[in-house]
DNA sequence: CAGTATTTTTTCGAGGCTCGAAAAAATAGA
DNA sequence: TCTATTTTTTCGAGCCTCGAAAAAATACTG
């Protein structure tokens, strides 16, 4: 462990570090990517003109209109849309969603698909998938060999090397390692990771300003599931994608959940509990496999319409998911959340119950403080997160290469 | 953020690593430092003979007995003992220990002392501190210029900044600055750590092949405490200490904890936990202030001995910490625990429902597989630990000073 | 419209760092 | 005493970043 720093590695990392700079702030001068780097204009330049020769950065016309300075303008250096291009595959339940996105984040084409994820075997499933790859990379328009990395989300667990689905609730089959089935069948390096991590991943990007250093996206949805950036650095298990919240322990012995286990929050908040409990079911009801959007938005408005069992399901989902924060917020520390998902629209429902848990928690000592954030559509963010995560691979793997091990240095994690 | 490397900072970061490299392997040969930190024979001469030099390390006798290899002998490096010394102070309930421990890590001189901590006005309690911490200085063998740092660990909640101790059971005072005290009354840096946390960073220089990269360290005491490291970094909250496990909800609504709140773990684990409950007081009884050491080892004792009250407050213990311990699974996945304190000798009756808990929680899948050590006594363990921190302090800020920024990079939560 | 002020970017030499190769040092075996 | 072997040091080459100065590109000024 702990490499020492090699001479050349000094390039390598100040190369990533000034395309880094520019995927950020879009359009920097090399001024600007001085002053946040704080390294000299001298490097910069010789850097971003290496850069430019290879044909990672192009130089654009000055930044603003309103240059209303003297001197010299700054020139714009922006990502070449053309340096390389990736691809991403978002798997949900029946779902499956893919798309091509260019060096500098724009979709170049896209191509989505209905599957009975639950009935499907597993070589239909694997099948489903490849295809709808070699279809996008058949497009006559995309050279494919500017397809520079594949990277699969999945509503479920995955391993910590990125390699492979452990888990999901939206299929029977288990350890599907679609990284590799992916680098097999097309010999592009891919990546799996879990659709809540990806989620906070493009939080970040979306909105840096809220989003910064240590935050929680939470996905209200079938099943519950969380992303968790800390400190910078997005959150994972030791061997896992990890932070299981939807199975943390509510209640020792309680509801049914969907994993088989009793207690779990998701057994009071995922959109199959709700509805057991609004349609008052008992808590030892098997969970039903799916409930439609429209089902939910009906359920939240006719919890809106009258006090009963539907506002009380509600409550309970909220009781269950303020308790956990609480939990969450004793190891971590109160952190903004962002509620994602169909019962995200219903918030307003929750919002009361959950409140009022969490200021029953030692981490809810702040607990008016705590701010929610809602976003309904969960699968754009989805998508944003696995390009953005993509598109750093190339960025550091691929422009700036050349570091042997990773360990104490290269931030392996950052969203 | 992210800061670029400059040229000067390679020299820093690869003399942090020289030195690391000797803390850890005690007394290394050039070869074998060249070997674990990939640079080259002569980056490691010429940083070694600066080293040396400046009086950081020195050259030690061919390392082993048994040099039965034919060649040039290797030459053993090791830290100077005399380049420095660091104070560590141990504030915990009733009891104030105070050591000075040399750049090798060997105990110079200490000091302890008990003091009521529960009744103290804040005054005094900072009072017998700073004396405390002058009468180790006033010491005629110490060159009191030598110290180069302290670190404090204290029972309780510290901020990230690791100033200030936020709040403790072990006082009714709170928003203590022990870091800045210190600092102010004797021109020495100073930090404030958390005893859990410190009990962590001890078991990995203990243990390294055990408490690698991740496990856990949970305090069995009056409180429930815990150090976590993940990834081989030490884990906080993004505003304090973070980790407190013993506050998360265990039973909504459920035992009365020594926090206010309700259904903590600790509020079944704890000692006064245990206590109440062998003595069947019931869950809303105020918790009592302490309980000796000898009480618990008395209680353990007649939990041994037959089935009965006693026994049934180990079993709810148990039970307690086994799904506190299954939800912190679901979210960072098993991972190996230490147990340490005086109920950690009690382990064995804690451990059967400790375990039957886990095995009903989704991170206690293979619950078999999770493994639990004990060691009864946490006070060596924290002082252990303070020294570490301080000492690779010194290593870091002292002996390889020079970067400004440590955003990116700067290992500064490494264990 | 030419000249000046201002800001950005590039150029160039200096200084430092790591590396590889070779030399020097230190020991065990023959 | 000589040779083989291993560790450590020495030395020149090659990069990299930096600061200063030059070059480039614009707005202002009279």
């Amino acid at each position: 462990m702990s490499v020492g720093i090699r001479h050349d590695d000094l390039r390598r990392r100040n190369r990533a570090m000034v395309i880094a700079a520019v995927r950020r702030a879009g359009q920097p001068s090399r001024t600007e990517i001085a002053a946040t780097t704080s390294l000299s204009h001298s490097t910069i330049s010789a850097i971003s003109s290496d850069l430019i020769v290879e044909g990672i950065l192009t130089e654009s016309k000055p930044s603003e209109a309103g240059s209303l300075k003297r001197g010299r303008p700054q020139v714009g250096l922006s990502l070449n849309p053309e340096a390389a291009a990736v691809m991403t595959v978002v798997l949900s339940l029946n779902f499956l969603s893919v798309a091509v996105i260019d060096y500098a984040g724009q979709v170049i084409s896209e191509e989505q698909r209905r599957l009975d994820t639950l009935t499907m075997s597993r070589e239909s499933l694997i099948g489903e998938c490849t295809a709808i790859v070699r279809r996008r990379l058949a497009d006559p328009d995309l050279d494919v060999r500017s397809i520079a990395r594949i990277a699969v989300a999945i509503q479920g667990i995955t391993d910590t090397r990125a390699r492979a689905m452990l888990w999901s609730p939206i299929t029977p089959h288990t350890d599907i390692a679609f990284a590799d089935i992916f680098e097999d069948e097309f010999g592009i390096p891919a990546i799996m990771e879990n659709d809540c991590n990806m989620m906070a991943v493009a939080l970040r990007w979306r909105d840096p300003d809220r989003y910064r250093d240590d935050f929680i996206a939470i996905l209200l949805s079938h099943g519950i599931g969380m992303g968790l950036v800390l400190k910078g650095e997005l959150f994972t298990g030791t061997h896992s994608s990890g932070g299981e919240f939807g199975h943390m322990i509510h209640r020792p012995n309680g509801a049914l959940c969907r994993c088989g286990r009793r207690g779990c929050v998701e057994a009071y908040a995922g959109n199959y509990a709700i509805w057991r409990n609004a349609r008052q079911m008992g808590e030892d009801a098997e969970p039903v496999a799916d409930v439609s959007d429209a089902d939910m938005r009906a359920l939240a408005a006719a919890a809106r319409e009258g006090d009963g069992p539907e506002r009380e399901a509600y409550r309970k989902a909220g009781e269950a998911l303020g308790y956990g924060l609480g939990s969450l917020f004793a190891l971590i520390d109160p952190a903004p959340v962002a509620m994602v998902g169909v019962s995200a629209a219903a918030f307003d429902l929750i919002e009361p119950a959950l409140r009022q848990a969490i200021a029953q928690t030692a981490g809810g000592q702040h607990s008016k403080s705590i701010s929610f954030d809602t976003e309904p559509n969960e699968l754009p963010l989805i998508r944003e997160g696995c390009a953005m995560r993509a598109l750093i691979f190339v960025d550091q793997e691929i422009f700036a290469p050349g570091v042997q091990a990773r360990s104490g240095f290269g931030g392996k994690n950052v969203a």
